[in-house]
DNA sequence: GATGAATGAGCGTTCATTCAT
DNA sequence: AATGAATGAACGCTCATTCAT
């Protein structure tokens, strides 16, 4: 949200106040951010954020908003109009994309993570919960499209394909960030491939649907044999 | 870690204690949580807790610790004995067991949780990232073993695996606690087997070994056609 | 209010903080009032305030308890066996007693003020509202009593009167009691039924009634007439 | 005080802003008042009042001088060619043409109620305690002319009932001004009278010259015998 | 052995005030 | 001439921690 100040400020001071701020909320999380660690790193007075914003849950939701406006996700993939054969490289496109963006600028990395986040569990804070919303409905809407197309998974429900799937995303792509500092960027490059695989391998439909589910007491059947064959042959 | 004192109170007053403790941190975080309110819950005074501990780390500690011994993977599992044929069945029998007790007693489910929540990422005090180590030293230790075995994938860092693994256990173990409440027991078993698939979708070898991943411009090779057939003929 | 731990503490300790919370209170008002001043002139920390009351609110509510119970009213007076003979003579009993009370005990009289103050106007807070009710209320018990009797003049509503006896009683008693200091005693005493004398002459009947009140314009017609002449003539 | 600029100003924003303060002053109280509501009522920026006054007391300070002025009971009223007939009925007619005008331009009537909230305790600030020992001050000497005349009672020291008609004005002149919103405005009219003979019961001398006050043990002898009496018959 | 009492440090928030323009 | 921008100081309040008993 943010008060109309906020976006009067000189390009530098404000990238300043979001950088700080995504990265205290994105290390300490809502609740543990203190506003005086962010005035400080971010070299403003404390009174300063009620100047620009209504208060601590508006900062951190207009940081939520950059995040969400700098990966637009709804705007770098058009759901309607994929196909079975471009609907997973079209995702590996768009992600691809933020995490270049992520990987020149840290707070955007921070402010990623404080997207997921937040999107893990509800605050309390409508302005917050809200953006939670936004983002669980994005996850949503991937997976059912690709339920759709049959490129995703249908045997478990959609929710829970959400939960992993923002899960999965978070902590891949966050491992293949935090190796691209580490590592050079020609190996992290040469792994990437390998990392969407396994974002792949979570949805895709198993090779036979599994046995009519018996109650629990029997183990399931021998890991995974016969899934790919059928799956390919279909 | 706890004071000797703790160990020698009632069993009924102790584990009230732990399970006040245990939902608290787990719902609010480490930080959020209020001693207070662990205390109210619990039905002591808020200074007994530096009778039994050093202070507030102490005794999440002593939380995460309880939780480690019940759930305690490496005495469910002994990884070494294990072979390709029963990884992933043995693997889901201890999951299994840990999930019927986690149903059972919810305070153990909230310290699972909240060990996961530690291992996700540091907190700064070394005895509660000690934690966190531990935890994903079991899981690594896992799917090297399964590395070994040639039940898991071996194209990406085993890091890498672990990351993922501990975010699609947590997401897929709470979304199946939380719905066997909701949906009845039988319906919940039904799933499991389909949970525990992408549990394993997640780590098992690609069908084919992916290029060797020629730098990023290149889309990766449509869709894992072959995947599973390989993997199972391994 | 004020949590029950409030009224195990030491007689000392807890008249120290009422007292120095009054006199707070009466001086800036309860908007104006610091609880940092309190604390301090109280000689204790100010995080203590939260061990004995809930909030800022339940500690002024307490104050105005304290003065309620100490100045009771209704305690004092019996409105319904007053006669016309002893109902001033009543009153003015009631009255000297606590105005003796408050001349000995600094802090009472700084929480009688405190008690007119909140009742000349809402502060917005549901627990202080309340006393502010409660003080008119009695007030105005008081005034309908008074009118019953025929003691108290009736050509006004009785909410007229209400306020302006607040008022009256509120400046009288404090300048008696302020000057109760300066001047000696005696003097204060031989004063007293003077002032007595004015708060009755308020709210007593006129001596004649008043004309059929025509319209605004025209003068009023010398109102009380005997009044004053007889004034004159003494 | 305000800065010479202040005059300069066009008299429709020099009358917004002295309105808006008005209103504000008057229903928080001094300490209470927040300039940043006063700003944003005035249609100001909050920064100028600095540029027109020298700070938050001036810009009170300078409200008080304007409803002085308005209100100009010494301009009104010429107190030493007043005489015992025409006194009370100057008084009146002062006190009516005063309503008028506040009954007309809210701000004003606010304006009043700060006069008088002022004069009822020291602020503190010398600049507002001023306008405090003017208001007292016209008052003290409206009522020395009164007991000069004879008109006032004189049994008691003018500080008191300097007090007392303070507060006495200052809660009939709001109940009937608050009253002439909710209720009709010829009913008012017709309240008015009495509501005058009321502030006039305060200040005229008893009927009997109480005796000589003996001290305080002894209960009051029944004082203004006559005029009850007189009630009673009535 | 266990805790009631008490608090210092730090929180989010407000507000009168300054200053560059 | 007038104000947008910025803040230090102080607010009410919370909480992990200490200590006497």
């Amino acid at each position: 949200m943010a008060l109309p100040r906020f976006h009067k400020l000189s390009a530098e001071r404000r990238n300043r106040l979001i950088a700080a701020a995504a990265m205290e909320f994105a290390e300490k999380g809502y609740q543990g951010a203190a506003l005086n660690a962010i005035a400080e790193s971010a070299g403003i007075g404390k009174a300063s954020f009620y100047y620009y914003f209504v208060d601590k849950a508006d900062l951190c939701a207009t940081v939520l908003d950059e995040a969400w406006r700098r990966l637009r996700l709804d705007g770098r993939l058009d759901l309607s109009s994929l196909g079975l054969d471009d609907f997973w490289s079209a995702f590996e496109g768009a992600t691809r994309e933020n995490l270049r963006q992520c990987a020149d600028q840290p707070w955007l990395l921070a402010a990623a993570k404080l997207l997921n986040k937040i999107a893990a569990q509800p605050i309390g804070t409508p302005v917050l919960d809200e953006y939670r919303e936004k983002r669980r409905a994005w996850e949503h809407a991937f997976i059912r499209r690709g339920q759709e197309l049959g490129a995703v998974r249908s045997d478990v429900p959609a929710d829970l394909l959400v939960e992993i799937a923002l899960n999965v995303r978070q902590a891949s792509n966050l491992w293949l960030l935090d190796r691209a500092e580490a590592i050079d960027v020609s190996k992290a490059n040469e792994l990437a491939p390998h990392v969407f695989d396994i974002y792949r391998s979570v949805l895709s439909p198993p090779a036979l649907s599994l046995p009519e589910a018996r109650p629990s007491a029997a183990p399931l059947p021998a890991g995974r044999p016969s899934r790919s064959r059928k799956s390919r042959t279909a």
